[in-house]
DNA sequence: GTGACTGCAAAGTCTTTGCACGCGG
DNA sequence: CCGCGTGCAAAGACTTTGCAGTCAC
């Protein structure tokens, strides 16, 4: 898979440090280090991910008491807040998607493998408009998931879910 | 709010409790007094519930011993494993409705008072079905969430998210 | 300097599990 | 009467919080 990003990207003037730093300034906050260290590497590759894979991607600044894990779990929902990132449940964890230079998308998830595959729909975003007109519901957002098996692992014949943590693909 | 069930129903020759008792034959499983209990409470009226709701429901069972918090639990995973609820995550807790003698649909999310409306809409498992095909993807289910505020709540100007639980409303 | 931020440890919250007894089929 | 199912207590997974020292601004 050579597409790092499957639905290509939208174009933004900041990077996504330099966007959170005018969020945080923005509320009073400050950019700290750790802050820093975090929004690095959350954005330093597309992908769907939560707290434990990234606190293992941060192993080594953890190990070496530059970062902790509540401060980890902090930045997550300050990223979230900002609109960097987007959060969602999977399986009863809290799972992040970047969701800034990142076109509005949906997902396939397959079972067998917990991979979740992008996909763009503008009829989607219409019908919710029409159903929420229908019942005088104001949207702030939708969130299609659908569920199943992916080609690859229909192939593979593999029948059940495996435990292994979220992974995208493009 | 008189009519409780949003959608209508769906025409079943069994009841849940027969239904039930049905699955738990085929796995060699048994009907206990237990089981009973549950299915009666949980179908008793239809909603939206999450464990702690229903665990009050029957909290006059469970302090005369007759039914108790980890019974509650395994039950509601035997009646989705049975098709009779579906179960869902909101806000990090596993919520349950009905899925037996209960129609398709898909779901509006009040923020403000997390009511959960139902609605139904062809078009969206057609949509589904058209992009399953494009990524040669097995449907097994699909969820459609729109967040935002209902209108009862945009008239009441309500802002900040209650922390009540989830309610289901017709 | 001062107050927001951090790491630590500890506590939450929701859910699951090990075990010995009890009861359904 | 076998062995699944139960209640109990305890543990588990994930996430949040109180606090005292630290650092960004």
């Amino acid at each position: 898979m050579s597409r790092r990003y499957a639905l290509g990207s939208v174009r933004v003037s900041l990077s996504p440090l330099e966007r959170f730093s005018e969020f945080l300034r923005s509320r009073g906050k400050r950019l700290t280090s750790q802050r820093r260290l975090i929004v690095q590497q959350v954005f330093s590759h597309h992908d769907h991910f939560d707290a434990e894979e990234l606190l293992e991607h941060l192993q080594e600044l953890i190990a070496r008491r530059e970062v902790s894990r509540p401060t980890v779990y902090r930045t997550l929902g300050e990223l979230d807040e900002a609109g960097l990132l987007k959060k969602m449940t999977l399986g009863g964890r809290n799972v992040y998607e970047h969701d800034y230079g990142y076109p509005q998308h949906d997902h396939l998830y397959c079972q067998s493998c917990n991979r979740l595959i992008e996909f763009q729909s503008k009829e989607i975003a219409r019908l919710c408009a029409r159903v929420a007109e229908e019942y005088d519901f104001e949207i702030s957002s939708h969130r299609l998931f659908v569920t199943g098996r992916c080609a690859e692992c229909r192939r593979q014949g593999l029948l059940t879910p495996s435990s292994e943590s979220v992974k995208s693909r493009g």
